[in-house]
DNA sequence: ATAAGTACCGTACCTAAGTACGTAAACAAG
DNA sequence: CTTGTTTACGTACTTAGGTACGGTACTTAT
Protein backbone atom coordinates (compact mmCIF):
# COMPACT_ATOMS: atom_id res chain seq x y z
CA UNK A 1 0.00 0.00 0.00
CA UNK A 2 1.44 3.37 -0.88
CA UNK A 3 1.01 5.59 1.77
CA UNK A 4 0.43 9.59 0.72
CA UNK A 5 3.16 11.26 2.32
CA UNK A 6 3.72 14.56 2.78
CA UNK A 7 5.15 18.30 4.28
CA UNK A 8 3.42 19.57 6.96
CA UNK A 9 2.42 22.54 5.19
CA UNK A 10 0.30 20.23 2.69
CA UNK A 11 -0.72 18.53 5.94
CA UNK A 12 -1.95 21.86 7.55
CA UNK A 13 -3.68 23.06 4.08
CA UNK A 14 -5.31 19.59 3.96
CA UNK A 15 -6.82 19.59 7.43
CA UNK A 16 -7.72 23.57 7.02
CA UNK A 17 -5.43 24.77 9.86
CA UNK A 18 -2.04 26.93 9.99
CA UNK A 19 1.26 25.51 10.32
CA UNK A 20 1.80 27.10 13.31
CA UNK A 21 -1.47 24.42 15.04
CA UNK A 22 0.15 21.56 13.83
CA UNK A 23 3.41 22.12 15.94
CA UNK A 24 1.09 23.70 18.66
CA UNK A 25 -0.42 20.31 18.81
CA UNK A 26 2.28 18.69 18.79
CA UNK A 27 4.21 20.81 21.40
CA UNK A 28 0.70 19.51 23.55
CA UNK A 29 0.92 16.08 22.62
CA UNK A 30 -2.65 16.08 20.53
CA UNK A 31 -0.49 14.88 17.65
CA UNK A 32 2.82 13.06 17.22
CA UNK A 33 5.69 14.76 15.57
CA UNK A 34 6.91 12.03 12.84
CA UNK A 35 10.68 10.87 12.99
CA UNK A 36 13.08 13.29 11.24
CA UNK A 37 15.52 11.16 9.02
CA UNK A 38 19.18 12.16 9.38
CA UNK A 39 19.27 15.30 6.79
CA UNK A 40 15.37 15.34 5.56
CA UNK A 41 12.29 16.75 7.12
CA UNK A 42 9.40 15.15 8.83
CA UNK A 43 6.74 13.42 6.34
CA UNK A 44 2.81 13.19 7.77
CA UNK A 45 0.00 11.03 6.19
CA UNK A 46 -3.38 10.81 6.33
CA UNK A 47 -3.56 9.58 9.70
CA UNK A 48 -2.57 12.76 10.75
CA UNK A 49 -4.95 14.21 8.76
CA UNK A 50 -7.69 12.53 9.72
CA UNK A 51 -6.38 12.98 13.72
CA UNK A 52 -6.35 17.10 12.81
CA UNK A 53 -9.79 17.08 11.49
CA UNK A 54 -10.56 14.81 14.77
CA UNK A 55 -9.31 18.04 16.97
CA UNK A 56 -11.25 20.31 15.01
CA UNK A 57 -14.60 18.79 14.84
CA UNK A 58 -14.38 18.43 18.45
CA UNK A 59 -13.41 21.84 19.08
CA UNK A 60 -16.94 22.41 17.36
CA UNK A 61 -18.58 20.73 19.34
CA UNK A 62 -17.54 22.31 22.43
CA UNK A 63 -15.07 20.27 23.64
CA UNK A 64 -11.67 21.67 24.96
CA UNK A 65 -8.33 20.77 24.32
CA UNK A 66 -8.05 18.68 27.05
CA UNK A 67 -10.99 17.06 26.70
CA UNK A 68 -10.13 16.08 22.70
CA UNK A 69 -6.38 14.21 23.64
CA UNK A 70 -8.91 12.07 26.14
CA UNK A 71 -11.28 11.21 23.52
CA UNK A 72 -8.24 10.36 21.33
CA UNK A 73 -6.94 8.37 24.03
CA UNK A 74 -9.48 5.90 23.16
CA UNK A 75 -8.25 6.01 19.51
CA UNK A 76 -4.91 5.17 20.58
CA UNK A 77 -5.57 2.89 23.45
CA UNK A 78 -5.08 -0.85 23.48
CA UNK A 79 -8.29 -1.81 25.79
CA UNK A 80 -11.75 -2.01 24.34
CA UNK A 81 -13.07 -1.79 27.46
CA UNK A 82 -11.59 1.32 28.50
CA UNK A 83 -12.79 2.92 25.28
CA UNK A 84 -16.22 1.77 26.04
CA UNK A 85 -15.89 3.03 29.42
CA UNK A 86 -14.44 6.55 28.21
CA UNK A 87 -17.36 6.63 25.54
CA UNK A 88 -20.01 6.31 28.04
CA UNK A 89 -18.16 9.14 30.23
CA UNK A 90 -17.93 11.59 26.92
CA UNK A 91 -21.60 10.71 26.14
CA UNK A 92 -22.89 12.14 29.49
CA UNK A 93 -20.92 15.01 29.36
CA UNK A 94 -22.44 15.84 25.27
CA UNK A 95 -25.45 14.84 26.91
CA UNK A 96 -25.19 17.74 29.66
CA UNK A 97 -23.95 20.14 26.73
CA UNK A 98 -26.75 19.92 24.87
CA UNK A 99 -29.31 20.03 27.75
CA UNK A 100 -27.80 23.39 28.60
CA UNK A 101 -27.56 24.41 24.96
CA UNK A 102 -31.20 23.56 24.79
CA UNK A 103 -32.14 25.74 28.05
CA UNK A 104 -30.31 28.77 26.16
CA UNK A 105 -32.15 28.11 23.01
CA UNK A 106 -35.43 27.95 24.71
CA UNK A 107 -34.78 31.53 26.48
CA UNK A 108 -33.56 33.43 23.72
CA UNK A 109 -35.93 32.15 20.89
CA UNK A 110 -38.94 32.92 23.77
CA UNK A 111 -37.23 36.47 23.91
CA UNK A 112 -36.78 37.03 20.16
CA UNK A 113 -40.55 35.58 19.74
CA UNK A 114 -42.23 38.16 22.38
CA UNK A 115 -39.88 40.93 20.74
CA UNK A 116 -41.61 43.39 18.43
CA UNK A 117 -38.93 44.88 16.81
CA UNK A 118 -40.79 48.01 17.10
CA UNK A 119 -38.74 50.99 17.60
CA UNK A 120 -41.53 52.84 19.77
CA UNK A 121 -42.33 50.06 22.22
CA UNK A 122 -41.46 51.10 25.46
CA UNK A 123 -39.27 48.24 26.75
CA UNK A 124 -37.25 45.69 24.44
CA UNK A 125 -38.32 42.10 26.22
CA UNK A 126 -35.27 41.00 25.50
CA UNK A 127 -33.27 43.82 27.71
CA UNK A 128 -35.98 43.62 30.39
CA UNK A 129 -35.03 40.08 30.60
CA UNK A 130 -31.64 40.26 31.19
CA UNK A 131 -31.93 42.73 33.63
CA UNK A 132 -34.04 40.37 35.47
CA UNK A 133 -32.71 39.89 38.89
CA UNK A 134 -34.20 36.01 39.55
CA UNK A 135 -32.27 34.01 37.18
CA UNK B 1 -36.52 57.76 47.51
CA UNK B 2 -33.66 56.54 49.76
CA UNK B 3 -31.57 55.08 47.67
CA UNK B 4 -29.38 52.16 49.37
CA UNK B 5 -25.80 53.08 48.99
CA UNK B 6 -22.72 50.30 49.81
CA UNK B 7 -19.21 50.11 49.30
CA UNK B 8 -17.73 47.42 46.57
CA UNK B 9 -17.46 44.47 48.42
CA UNK B 10 -20.91 44.88 48.97
CA UNK B 11 -21.55 45.48 45.07
CA UNK B 12 -19.44 42.25 44.52
CA UNK B 13 -21.30 40.11 46.77
CA UNK B 14 -24.75 41.21 45.92
CA UNK B 15 -23.73 40.70 41.85
CA UNK B 16 -22.47 37.56 42.44
CA UNK B 17 -18.94 38.25 41.33
CA UNK B 18 -15.59 38.89 42.65
CA UNK B 19 -14.69 42.59 43.67
CA UNK B 20 -11.68 42.30 40.64
CA UNK B 21 -14.78 41.42 38.63
CA UNK B 22 -16.12 45.14 39.39
CA UNK B 23 -12.99 46.35 38.75
CA UNK B 24 -12.17 44.56 35.64
CA UNK B 25 -15.63 45.75 34.35
CA UNK B 26 -15.02 49.33 35.17
CA UNK B 27 -11.79 48.90 33.05
CA UNK B 28 -13.20 47.49 30.43
CA UNK B 29 -16.19 50.28 30.49
CA UNK B 30 -18.69 47.97 31.03
CA UNK B 31 -19.88 49.87 34.32
CA UNK B 32 -19.54 53.52 35.28
CA UNK B 33 -17.13 54.37 38.46
CA UNK B 34 -18.97 56.56 41.20
CA UNK B 35 -17.47 60.13 41.62
CA UNK B 36 -14.75 59.25 44.41
CA UNK B 37 -15.09 62.19 47.09
CA UNK B 38 -11.85 64.05 48.46
CA UNK B 39 -11.39 62.19 51.58
CA UNK B 40 -13.41 59.23 51.04
CA UNK B 41 -14.45 55.50 49.49
CA UNK B 42 -16.55 55.01 46.03
CA UNK B 43 -20.29 53.95 46.73
CA UNK B 44 -22.68 52.26 44.88
CA UNK B 45 -26.39 51.83 44.26
CA UNK B 46 -28.39 48.95 43.15
CA UNK B 47 -28.07 50.45 39.79
CA UNK B 48 -24.72 49.22 39.58
CA UNK B 49 -25.78 45.87 41.46
CA UNK B 50 -28.72 45.90 38.44
CA UNK B 51 -25.91 46.60 35.43
CA UNK B 52 -23.95 43.65 36.64
CA UNK B 53 -26.22 40.85 36.65
CA UNK B 54 -27.50 42.22 33.34
CA UNK B 55 -24.18 41.22 32.37
CA UNK B 56 -23.46 37.98 33.91
CA UNK B 57 -27.23 36.73 32.55
CA UNK B 58 -25.99 37.62 28.98
CA UNK B 59 -22.91 35.69 29.08
CA UNK B 60 -24.88 32.79 30.39
CA UNK B 61 -26.91 33.11 27.00
CA UNK B 62 -23.68 32.86 25.10
CA UNK B 63 -22.77 36.80 24.43
CA UNK B 64 -19.62 37.89 24.66
CA UNK B 65 -18.14 41.35 26.88
CA UNK B 66 -18.42 42.84 23.81
CA UNK B 67 -21.74 41.84 22.61
CA UNK B 68 -23.14 42.90 26.11
CA UNK B 69 -21.81 45.92 26.06
CA UNK B 70 -23.61 46.69 22.87
CA UNK B 71 -27.10 45.37 24.17
CA UNK B 72 -26.05 48.05 27.40
CA UNK B 73 -25.49 50.66 24.72
CA UNK B 74 -29.42 49.68 23.25
CA UNK B 75 -30.52 49.81 27.06
CA UNK B 76 -32.07 53.65 27.00
CA UNK B 77 -35.05 51.69 25.20
CA UNK B 78 -36.68 52.75 21.63
CA UNK B 79 -33.56 50.13 20.21
CA UNK B 80 -35.40 46.91 20.35
CA UNK B 81 -35.02 45.75 16.59
CA UNK B 82 -31.24 45.64 16.77
CA UNK B 83 -31.31 43.70 20.32
CA UNK B 84 -33.74 40.95 18.55
CA UNK B 85 -31.05 41.22 15.44
CA UNK B 86 -28.57 40.04 17.70
CA UNK B 87 -30.78 37.41 19.83
CA UNK B 88 -31.76 36.11 16.33
CA UNK B 89 -27.76 35.22 15.44
CA UNK B 90 -27.04 33.97 18.58
CA UNK B 91 -29.68 31.84 18.23
CA UNK B 92 -28.79 30.64 15.18
CA UNK B 93 -25.25 29.80 16.63
CA UNK B 94 -26.67 27.84 19.32
CA UNK B 95 -28.80 25.86 16.64
CA UNK B 96 -26.14 24.31 15.08
CA UNK B 97 -24.25 23.58 17.88
CA UNK B 98 -27.23 21.16 19.43
CA UNK B 99 -26.89 19.76 15.97
CA UNK B 100 -23.55 18.79 16.20
CA UNK B 101 -23.87 17.73 19.36
CA UNK B 102 -27.00 15.88 18.52
CA UNK B 103 -24.74 13.70 15.68
CA UNK B 104 -22.09 13.01 17.98
CA UNK B 105 -24.43 11.88 20.76
CA UNK B 106 -25.84 9.31 18.07
CA UNK B 107 -22.99 8.27 16.90
CA UNK B 108 -21.11 7.43 20.40
CA UNK B 109 -24.38 5.93 21.58
CA UNK B 110 -24.21 3.74 18.62
CA UNK B 111 -21.07 2.50 19.53
CA UNK B 112 -21.50 2.19 23.04
CA UNK B 113 -24.60 -0.42 22.11
CA UNK B 114 -22.21 -2.27 19.31
CA UNK B 115 -19.28 -2.33 21.55
CA UNK B 116 -18.41 -5.95 23.46
CA UNK B 117 -15.86 -4.69 25.83
CA UNK B 118 -13.47 -7.39 24.96
CA UNK B 119 -9.81 -6.89 25.91
CA UNK B 120 -8.96 -8.46 22.22
CA UNK B 121 -8.60 -4.59 20.59
CA UNK B 122 -8.23 -6.07 17.37
CA UNK B 123 -11.61 -4.37 15.86
CA UNK B 124 -13.34 -2.15 18.31
CA UNK B 125 -16.17 -0.81 16.74
CA UNK B 126 -15.33 2.83 18.98
CA UNK B 127 -12.18 2.93 18.19
CA UNK B 128 -12.89 2.27 14.14
CA UNK B 129 -15.60 4.39 13.72
CA UNK B 130 -14.02 7.39 15.68
CA UNK B 131 -11.84 8.51 13.00
CA UNK B 132 -14.71 8.17 10.71
CA UNK B 133 -17.16 10.33 12.56
CA UNK B 134 -14.34 13.41 12.42
CA UNK B 135 -13.85 13.17 8.69
C1' DA C 1 24.30 24.88 -8.35
C1' DT C 2 22.14 28.67 -6.89
C1' DA C 3 17.96 31.26 -5.64
C1' DA C 4 13.37 30.85 -3.98
C1' DG C 5 10.50 28.47 -1.06
C1' DT C 6 9.55 25.47 2.94
C1' DA C 7 10.69 23.23 7.20
C1' DC C 8 12.50 23.40 11.90
C1' DC C 9 12.77 25.29 16.36
C1' DG C 10 12.55 28.31 20.11
C1' DT C 11 10.63 32.18 21.87
C1' DA C 12 7.46 35.99 21.92
C1' DC C 13 3.09 37.84 21.32
C1' DC C 14 -2.22 37.87 21.03
C1' DT C 15 -7.42 37.86 22.79
C1' DA C 16 -10.91 36.88 26.34
C1' DA C 17 -12.22 37.10 30.77
C1' DG C 18 -10.75 37.48 34.60
C1' DT C 19 -7.50 36.73 39.16
C1' DA C 20 -3.65 37.99 42.11
C1' DC C 21 -0.25 41.12 44.21
C1' DG C 22 1.79 45.12 46.37
C1' DT C 23 1.32 49.34 48.55
C1' DA C 24 -1.03 53.18 50.46
C1' DA C 25 -5.09 55.25 52.19
C1' DA C 26 -9.49 55.00 54.58
C1' DC C 27 -12.75 53.04 57.53
C1' DA C 28 -14.49 50.08 61.62
C1' DA C 29 -13.88 47.89 66.20
C1' DG C 30 -12.17 47.80 70.73
C1' DC D 1 -5.24 55.15 69.35
C1' DT D 2 -4.04 50.87 67.76
C1' DT D 3 -5.21 46.92 65.27
C1' DG D 4 -7.48 44.83 61.58
C1' DT D 5 -10.17 44.88 57.49
C1' DT D 6 -11.53 47.21 53.15
C1' DT D 7 -10.82 50.13 49.40
C1' DA D 8 -8.06 52.10 45.68
C1' DC D 9 -4.96 51.64 42.06
C1' DG D 10 -1.60 49.95 39.05
C1' DT D 11 0.73 46.22 37.37
C1' DA D 12 1.46 41.38 36.61
C1' DC D 13 -0.01 36.78 36.14
C1' DT D 14 -3.42 33.03 34.46
C1' DT D 15 -5.78 29.74 31.04
C1' DA D 16 -7.10 28.47 26.40
C1' DG D 17 -6.02 28.33 21.92
C1' DG D 18 -3.55 29.78 19.03
C1' DT D 19 -0.40 33.30 15.76
C1' DA D 20 3.95 35.67 14.58
C1' DC D 21 9.01 36.17 14.28
C1' DG D 22 13.81 35.20 13.45
C1' DG D 23 17.54 32.44 12.20
C1' DT D 24 19.10 28.20 10.21
C1' DA D 25 18.54 23.80 7.63
C1' DC D 26 16.65 21.48 3.85
C1' DT D 27 14.14 20.97 -0.79
C1' DT D 28 12.74 22.28 -5.38
C1' DA D 29 12.71 24.70 -9.76
C1' DT D 30 15.49 26.73 -13.10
Amino acid sequence: MTQKIFTIGVLATKAGVNVETIRFYQRRSLLAQPVKPFKGIRRYTECDVQRVRFIKQGQKLGFSLDEIMELLSLEDGQQCREAKEMAQKKLVLIRERIESLRTMETTLSNLVESCTGNTDSVSCPIIHALLETSA
